[in-house]
RNA sequence: GGUCGGGUAGCUCAGUAGGCAGAGCAUGCGCCUGAAAAGCGCAGGGUCACCGGAUCGACGCCGGUCCCGACCA
């Protein structure tokens, strides 16, 4: 707890609230049950893999019926061959929220997207892109090379980040090359937590149960045409390196190019979504501010009255 | 019935002139600032099929039993 003032606690009308839990959970649910109950809700989804257009049945978008109820936003931003990352997002989504109050209506997220979500309702700032530098970064086959340059240019950032994970010393390397400033002054990070006034309810389910709404999830989307999906995504050109690597497709994608069976691409799919239901609950669980809902059998019964109260 | 392979972690398999049993995947936990449905780290886990023998010492060598596979009859 800090000793400065902060922003107490609130759930104003001007600050949106938000449902979090992991894939399967059934946010999209509860939260369209309680947007139609308010009647005066949109619901902002919070989804890096949604914002792609023809990526509609792997990625569990609401049908154009549900869409035609509640606005929704956050959605078919893009083309699957465009680039979009987590700060057109946090612009795209801020945007949204905006106008959505200017319009005396109430936002409600639905976040599946760690990173995306605090970027929305957590003074996230990006420090820009140097594509020149990544791309010579890039370059170097040894990673080791390229720790040691950071422990000489940001060592702040360097020991917070382990000396095998390229993807991050990369990244933290482009800021300090391209920016001439510490990677680390940028800001606090993901893990402050700040008290913002945001509420933000958590589904949390028992983890077999879980697995077994993920599992059943999976044969209904094959049920309505992933496959189908997944062919048409692949033979209408290149798609850009997020796009490609969503869950479903991807493992799709290998059993179309002859490497594997259907029934073990299906079977990967599950695995695979499995371990990343498991990633966001770590990483939603950190955040001290979540107050989370057991759940046991029926989401929109037992978490959307809860959810409701706040959205009054 | 015979011959030859094989039985080692939840799964797929390494391994040792006899000297504290390994990997990948899975599972659990942690990290996370422009790819985040991505990326990275740590950990737990074994009667080495079973019974007997020789040996200071056996997963390994010897004898037998049971299972799996291939081939031969």
């Amino acid at each position: 707890m800090s000793q400065l003032e902060t922003t107490p606690a609130r759930a104003g009308v001007d600050t949106p609230v938000v449902i979090v839990g992991p894939t399967a959970s059934g946010k999209s649910e509860v939260a369209m049950s309680v947007a139609i109950g308010s009647g005066n809700t949109h619901i902002v989804a919070c989804d890096a893999m949604q914002v792609y257009r023809r990526m509609d049945i792997g990625t569990a978008k609401p049908t154009m019926e549900e869409r035609a109820r509640v606005v929704h936003h956050g959605l078919d931003l893009v083309d699957p061959s465009e680039v979009f990352t987590v700060s057109d997002y946090q612009a795209n989504a801020r945007q949204a929220v905006s106008e959505i109050r200017a319009g005396g209506a109430r936002a409600l997220v639905v976040g599946g997207t760690g990173l995306y979500l605090t970027a929305l309702i957590d003074d996230l700032q990006f420090p820009g892109q140097w594509p020149d530098v990544r791309a010579e970064l890039m370059r170097e086959p040894q990673v080791d090379v390229l720790y040691r340059r950071l422990q000489v240019l940001d060592p702040i950032a360097a020991s917070k980040i382990e000396p095998s994970n390229r993807r991050r010393i990369e990244r933290a390397l482009e800021v300090c090359i391209g920016s001439g400033q510490p990677f680390s002054a940028t800001g606090p990070g993901t893990g402050a937590y700040p008290d913002n006034g945001v509420v933000q309810i958590g589904i949390l389910w028992d983890r077999q149960k879980l697995a077994e709404r993920i599992e059943q999830r999976i044969h209904r989307m094959m049920d309505e045409g992933l496959l189908a999906e997944a062919r048409e995504l692949r033979a209408s050109g290149s798609l850009s390196t997020t796009a490609r690597q969503a869950l479903g497709y991807r493992e799709l994608f290998e059993h179309l190019d002859g490497d594997c069976s259907l029934g073990d691409a299906v079977g990967d799919m599950i695995t695979h979504t499995r371990q990343f239901a498991v990633r966001q609950e770590r990483w939603f669980r950190r955040d001290p501010r979540i107050r989370w809902i057991h759940v046991e059998q029926d989401p929109v019964s037992e978490i959307g009255p809860i959810l409701a109260e706040y959205l009054r």
